[in-house]
RNA sequence: GCCCCCAUAGUCUAGCGGCCCAGGACGUCACCCUUUCAAGGUGAAGAUCGCGGGUUCGAAUCCCGCUGGGGGUACCA
């Protein structure tokens, strides 16, 4: 950290509005924010703490279940904080709808040392103000009509119980440098700032000074935050100075594009960490892959487990760049670690949901690995993972191990491409006599036997491989055909190639 | 319009004055492996380091301008 090396806590928080699922760029910030304190901090020998806070100031945007939806996605994230809205901490309350007072008193300590005021005008004269200058060309911007409004008048509106807000006096002269761990210094010039709202009519703070009371009375160290608050950074530095604090150290995180350009939204597909759970993206994939948007450590490596980017994230090493949201690399990593990180156990424990929602095996072995159906899955699982994409994808693939009767097959697929319909049925009948003598849990056994066989009808070993793989499986990809067939078992192998010699040789007859 | 941020291949990035006529990864293509599809292996294409000026013996690296992209401009965060 630029910052000295001072024995001072280092203490972040990550502050979500709940106000729907949380982004991915969200869940990026909290993990910038979670490495810093629990990583980098703790490795120099300093105090640590990452704060959940929660932002509800803006009742109308407020959506149920979103403040225990960002408490879940972030626990399966792999993140964990020390204080927070569900937990507490010495500066608790951490959800700002229940800190109303602390905000009140703030602004008017503000007001009464004239570094704020009140504001009467309507939300009407707001908008015709804003209408005017548009008209004009002006640039938009409050008036400041209420920034020097005769003290008879603020007492006679107030007395009238006139509804009004409070806003900054922000300085008209002068500049403001807002030194940015990442960026260095960018200097402002006061005039073209506004005279934020500081408190609104409802008696609800503004993010504006929600975040400074709060930051300053939780002792934040470091602000980690997206990029869209740069802006409003100098009058955040304004706020702090004004009440006599020292601001905390300032560090905007790069913004995640959409591939097109723009802002990632649902047009260009999921953005919210919820649907990645959903769709079966790892966590620790997921969070390999947004450490690695916007940070690096040498350029060269790739794979990050949590303890390895604990034990090497540093913020200097976060780029300032925005980047794009690359769907198919999110999707390699995720591949990566199915096939190649997570162990085979955990993996089985790990599609048992996306299986279950499929009906193919029973809800009751989901976490439960000494259920009989865990050992269905497994073996399978073994066989495929390395064409698992997603966790999702394991029906789709696993279906043909797990399920007893298979769909109707496409007998276009049972006959080779060079084949004719009555040789594959001649090779099926030939298979279904060959198999009941054949050990298939001796897999080189089986293939010596079936490529004999393929000798026998005088066809190539493909052109017999390829009807019984889709007579037993039902699709025209699967793994090795003897170790599918190894799993899949020999009284199940047997019904399916007496269906798929039925199937032909009905079709066989129309097509005929 | 005004304010601000950013700028190395399609994408994520390494590079912080000479080691770079630019390294890694995803993606793409080819070949190998092979009973299919993957996985894996090998290799290839792809960047005049956005453009133009400087500074310097020397610039992707420092400075300025331009252009482009993005953000902000709410009693939303």
């Amino acid at each position: 950290m630029s910052a000295p090396a001072s024995s001072r806590p280092v203490r972040v928080r990550f502050a979500p509005s709940p106000t729907g699922l949380l982004h991915v760029g969200g869940g990026r910030t909290a993990l910038f924010n979670w490495l810093l304190a629990h990583g980098q901090a703790k490795r120099m020998g300093q105090e640590g703490a990452f704060l959940l806070r929660i932002e509800d100031t803006d009742q109308s945007r407020l959506v149920a279940g979103a403040e225990q939806g960002i408490f879940d996605i972030l626990h399966w994230f792999g993140i964990d904080w020390d204080e927070g809205a569900d937990k507490g901490g010495p500066h608790a309350p951490y959800r700002q709808s229940e800190r109303l007072p602390m905000y009140r008193d703030a602004a008017e300590r503000l007001i009464a040392d004239g570094k704020a005021y009140r504001c009467f005008c309507t939300p009407e004269r707001l908008a015709q103000v804003r209408e005017q200058q548009q008209a004009r060309k002006e640039p938009p911007g409050y008036d400041r009509h209420c920034r020097d409004l005769p003290a008879g008048t603020v007492a006679a509106n107030l007395a009238a119980g006139m509804p009004h807000v409070i806003r900054f006096r922000m300085p008209r002269e002068g500049e403001t440098v807002v030194t940015d761990l990442l960026r260095g210094d960018m200097v402002f010039q006061n005039v073209n700032m506004e005279d934020l709202v500081l408190l609104k009519s409802d008696g609800f703070p503004t993010y504006h000074l929600a975040n400074v009371v709060d930051d300053h009375d939780m002792e934040i160290s470091h602000i980690l935050r997206g990029e869209e608050w740069i802006p409003t950074a100098p009058v955040h530095l304004r706020l702090y100075a004004a009440f006599g604090w020292d601001a905390p150290a300032l560090a905007h995180m790069p913004l995640i594009l959409a591939p097109g350009g723009g802002k990632l939204s649902k047009r260009h597909g999921s953005t919210a960490m919820e649907e990645f759970r959903s769709q079966g993206y790892l966590p620790e994939a997921l969070m390999n892959y947004l450490a690695l948007l916007g940070w690096s450590l040498d350029g060269e490596r790739e794979i990050f487990s949590r303890e390895d980017l604990l034990d090497l994230f540093t913020l200097e090493r976060v780029n300032p760049s925005p980047g794009t949201f690359d769907y198919a690399k999110l999707k390699w990593f995720n591949q990566y670690y199915i096939n190649h990180i997570i162990s085979l156990d955990d993996l089985t424990m790990r599609v048992l949901p996306f299986l279950a929602n499929a009906g193919m095996i029973d809800a009751a072995a989901i976490g439960n690995p000494d259920h009989p159906d865990v050992a269905r899955v497994r073996p399978a699982v073994a066989l495929l993972k390395d064409r698992l994409e997603t966790l999702a994808d394991a029906p789709e693939h696993l279906g043909c191990f797990l399920v007893d009767q298979l769909p109707p097959y496409d007998t276009a697929t049972l006959i080779p491409k060079k084949g004719t319909a009555e040789d594959t049925l001649a090779a099926l009948q030939a298979v279904a006599r060959v198999l009941p003598e054949v050990d298939l849990d001796d897999e080189a056994a089986a293939e010596a036997r079936f490529r004999a066989l393929a000798d026998e009808l005088g066809v190539k070993a493909g052109n017999l491989f390829m009807p019984i793989r889709v007579a037993v499986t039902g699709r025209t990809q699967s793994p090795g055909l003897f170790e599918t067939l190894r799993v899949i078992g020999t009284a199940r192998c047997g019904e399916r190639v007496q269906q798929a010699i039925l199937a032909l040789g009905e079709n066989g007859m129309a097509a005929g």
